[in-house]
RNA sequence: GCCGGUGUGGCGGAAUAGGCAGACGCGCAAGACUCAAAAUCUUGUUCCUUCACGGGAGUGUCGGUUCGAUCCCGACCACCGGUACCA
């Protein structure tokens, strides 16, 4: 590894860097006007958590690539909105709290304040002005104003939810503090309570989630997974009367045709009617099996799924399609969650069914031909077999006709089910926005009026379990009670706080006005910024954070407070970087990088030019030390190209013209410039180095490539390039000069290199001038004598010609 | 299992309206400079074969379409990400 004394004497990385962002921070150089008449551009970076141990390596890849656009936007006339905040609630300060008996709000704060120092010390475009907190009460006002509109639409309901409850602790734990059933913190027993929890009806949005994504410019991948998390499945509710019971119950299945081969029912082991249905014969059996359900973990009802397990109610339902009786069983392998938690069974046409009908002598009946019964469920199409009015149909019509006929007869309608849950948004923490909700003593409820917001956490001074299941805040006596000032009625305040997707399910609208106090932004200036033109995150965000925040955005589109459907136009997912040896960097295996270290040594714009040139944005990619010492190099090479040992400028750069690079100038101007629209950086890094290779072998630089070039570096490695660009004799930023253009006549070259191919191989070449016609080319290679070598004796069947490019020879 | 993605030198990766595979960088080798080293500069570097000129093979595997396939089609294998009895 190179250290500070292995680099070349003449550039100073710590001393130019700090010179310019100290220049950056005194000019406020990156400050965004909001109304400007430019053209606008938003660029923004998935805000971090600031964790107690810093930022990471994989940070800066995101941050380098929104800033590299940024910094470009800016040159080609743009206002550039790119902003940096703190996704700072969180469970890890509420554990350090609870742990240490300190605040977490001031070790967020001390947290922020390294993060904050670490990214400024890369160099980052941000502009500080419009920095965002989401423990700020004047930021969360806003987080819990959004609540209450929710709650005033519906959209936000309390429900009975289980939860880890650890009876030892006295709190209620996140699955992440879960391990085999254990706290773990103390290793105390966990058990899965009801409890009263707040939802948001994300579910209201499905259809609107999955539809809107048509018009995103995200990645295909990131579609389908939001697409499979919303999970659409369009089929028929099918009612079914319970024999010798004044009752029935509904079904969901996506294959209403198979009806006729239903040969038994399921219910959710938590499905209401199980008790009431069961004979009293299957009494025991039936609450055996409930509470083996019961005390089943997480994991044996879902990894161990492989043996189906159930039992008879003892009761029958009736097939709506022929009347026939066929039994109600009860199994967990039907969810209470989906659906309507119960199914009609197909053994023959579903593999779950036929597994379970196999197991416990359940009769199969084949009802769509083409498959083999004896072996195996067949789901594929075929002609439907005893199934009455469906003989003969193939699937699709069978589905029709059988909805159809269902609804004719009361017996059931189409029906579209999603496989998204509503919001869980209660958390019982006390580092969270607090729910502006209070609970009256006569049961009613009502928001905290928007005059009262922010509701601020209060300041507790120990943190610690309520014990009885509520966040901390019930601690805090002076703040949960409440008593209204007009009708002397006492109250509760709630004591559950939100979930962290809250704050950043809205933080990019903020950024655009940071300190309004009468809206959480001036709509005008929405009008102006939405939606975001490129957001850059990780991937592990692709579903819940870009989900939630759609969602919020889609509401907040309804009550009139934004203007667009969508909030992020253009979205993309930065890889994750690996440890050297190729495994994910962790402090377990000791081999993680600290930007710190690197900052030290090599300096930010190598950081930067480093991360970019690794490999393609959205790759996994290892850290090579080397490779780092090679991107050093590289802008050491840049350097040297302008800049004698003496600091002076080099007499290589002159007022006059060198033809000899200009094809390769306009080249790379045009390269690079729609490498970086593209976010190909690694591409148009290496087009810089080409330019540089080409620089180093001639006598003169114009000034005028030499200006250009150090503006197509700029973005990529912001303080040498200011440094170059002043010690080039411009005073004063780079960030608002024009960036450069490219000449299309420059690029074409009169003469060019053609291919001479015999049967598809390569065996000679010619050059040729650029306009030959497709005859003389053919005539060329014909009397080519490499070519005539390898074609004597045989005989030429056809010759392919492309002008400007090759020409084949087909002989044998 | 299902869905999505990716497979190219010693390594990171370039190149797809089908037209010279391996740009650029790392590493390695040789040379220049140096008392020497570092740094720097120059040259070479897919594999096999050949003293050389040259020839052959080659983009995960097998097959197909084509004058021509890293690129298109089919089957398979491996790895990565998502998901988990979703009826």
């Amino acid at each position: 590894m190179l250290h500070e004394g292995g680099h070349s004497m003449s550039y100073h990385h710590a001393e130019i860097e700090k010179k310019w962002q100290e220049y950056w921070d005194k000019h406020k150089t990156f400050k965004t006007d909001t109304y400007s008449n430019k053209e606008k551009f938003y660029a923004l970076d998935m805000f971090p958590y600031p964790s107690g141990s810093g930022l990471h390596v994989g940070h800066p890849e995101g941050y380098t690539a929104t800033d590299i656009i940024s910094r470009m936007k800016r040159m080609q006339g743009y206002e550039v909105l790119h902003p940096m905040g703190w996704d700072a609630f969180g469970l890890p300060a509420e554990q350090y709290a609870l742990d240490t008996g300190n605040s977490p709000a001031q070790f967020t704060e001390q947290n922020i304040a390294t993060f904050k120092r670490q990214i400024k010390e890369l160099g980052f475009s941000y502009d500080w002005d419009r920095e965002i907190n989401t423990t700020d009460p004047n930021y969360y006002k806003w987080t819990q104003w959004i609540f209450t509109k929710l709650y005033e639409k519906g959209l936000a309901y309390i429900d009975e939810v289980p939860v880890n409850w650890c009876p030892a602790l006295g709190t209620v734990l996140a699955n992440e503090e879960v391990i085999d059933g254990k706290s773990e913190r103390g290793g105390h027993p966990v058990i899965r309570k009801p409890m009263k929890q707040w939802m948001l009806r994300i579910t209201a949005y499905a259809d609107r989630l999955l539809e809107d994504l048509e018009e995103l410019d995200w990645p295909e991948s990131l579609k389908e997974m939001q697409r499979n998390w919303i999970g659409r499945s369009e089929g028929a509710e099918v009612t079914f009367t319970i024999d010798g019971h004044d009752k029935d119950f509904t079904v969901f299945t996506t294959r209403p045709d198979t009806l006729f081969g239903a040969t038994y029912t399921v219910l959710a082991p938590e499905h209401p009617y199980v008790k009431e249905i069961t004979t009293a014969e299957q009494k025991d059996a039936v609450e055996g099996y409930l509470h083996e359900v019961e005390t089943k973990s997480e994991l044996e009802r879902t990894d161990l799924a492989k043996d189906k397990t159930g039992v008879f109610t003892g009761a029958y339902a009736i097939n709506p399609a022929n009347d026939k009786k066929i039994p109600i069983w009860v199994a967990d392998y039907v969810l209470m969650s989906y659906g309507t938690g119960a199914i009609m069974a197909v053994p023959g046409h579903d593999e779950r069914d036929y597994e379970f009908a196999t197991e416990f002598d359940l009769p199969i009946i084949e009802v769509v031909s083409g498959g083999d019964m004896t072996k195996e469920a067949y789901a594929g199409d075929g002609p439907h077999i005893n199934s009455g009015f469906l003989d003969g149909l193939h699937t699709e019509e069978a589905i029709t006709k059988m909805i159809d006929w269902l609804a004719q007869n009361g017996k059931g309608e189409k029906k579209i089910t999603y496989r998204l849950r509503d919001w869980l948004f209660a958390r019982q923490r006390y580092w969270g926005e607090p729910i502006p909700i209070i609970h009256w003593e006569d049961g009613s409820m009502t928001a905290v009026p928007e005059e009262e917001l922010p509701l601020e956490l209060p300041v507790i001074k120990e943190i610690k379990p309520s014990g009885t299941g509520e966040s901390p805040l019930a601690n805090a006596e002076d703040w949960v009670n409440v008593v209204d000032p007009e009708t002397g009625m006492k109250g509760r305040r709630e004591t559950n706080t939100m979930p962290q997707w809250a704050g950043s399910s809205w933080y990019f609208l903020r950024y655009i006005d940071p300190n309004n106090k009468e809206a959480l932004a001036d709509p005008e200036a929405l009008k102006e910024w939405l939606p975001v033109d490129l957001y850059i995150g990780g991937a592990e965000h692709a579903v819940l954070h870009l989900l939630y925040a759609r969602f919020w955005h889609k509401f907040l589109y309804d009550i009139g407070v934004v203007p667009t459907k969508e909030p992020f136009q253009k979205l993309y997912n930065q890889g994750m970087i690996l440890g050297e040896g190729n495994e994910k960097m962790s402090k377990s295996k000791g081999n993680v990088v600290n930007p710190d270290d690197i900052v030290h040594s090599h300096g930010a714009d190598t950081l930067r030019l480093y991360e970019m040139f690794m490999g393609p944005l959205d790759a996994s990619v290892a850290w090579s030390t080397t490779g780092l010492d090679g991107a050093r190099r590289f802008l050491d090479r840049v350097w040297r190209l302008f800049i004698n040992e003496d600091g002076s400028l080099t007499d290589k750069v002159t007022e006059g013209s060198n033809e000899k690079l200009d094809k390769v100038y306009h080249e790379t101007v045009k390269k690079v410039t729609i490498d970086y629209d593209n976010l190909h950086f690694n591409t148009a890094i290496s087009q810089l180095m080409v330019f540089t290779n080409e620089a180093y072998k001639v006598d003169q630089i114009p000034k005028e490539y030499a200006e250009g070039f150090v503006k197509l570096l700029y973005p990529i490695a912001p303080h040498m390039g200011e440094e170059l660009w002043d010690r080039l004799g411009n005073p004063g930023t780079i960030t608002y000069e024009a960036w450069p253009a490219f000449d299309e006549s420059k690029l074409v070259e009169d003469e060019i290199e053609i291919v001479l191919q015999v049967m598809g191989k390569v065996r000679s070449k010619a050059n040729v001038s650029r306009d030959t016609s497709k005859e003389e080319l053919e005539q060329l290679a014909l009397a080519d004598e490499k070519i005539q070598e390898w074609t004597r004796g045989k005989t030429v069947r056809k010759v392919i010609v492309v002008p400007g490019k090759l020409v084949n020879i087909v002989a044998n």
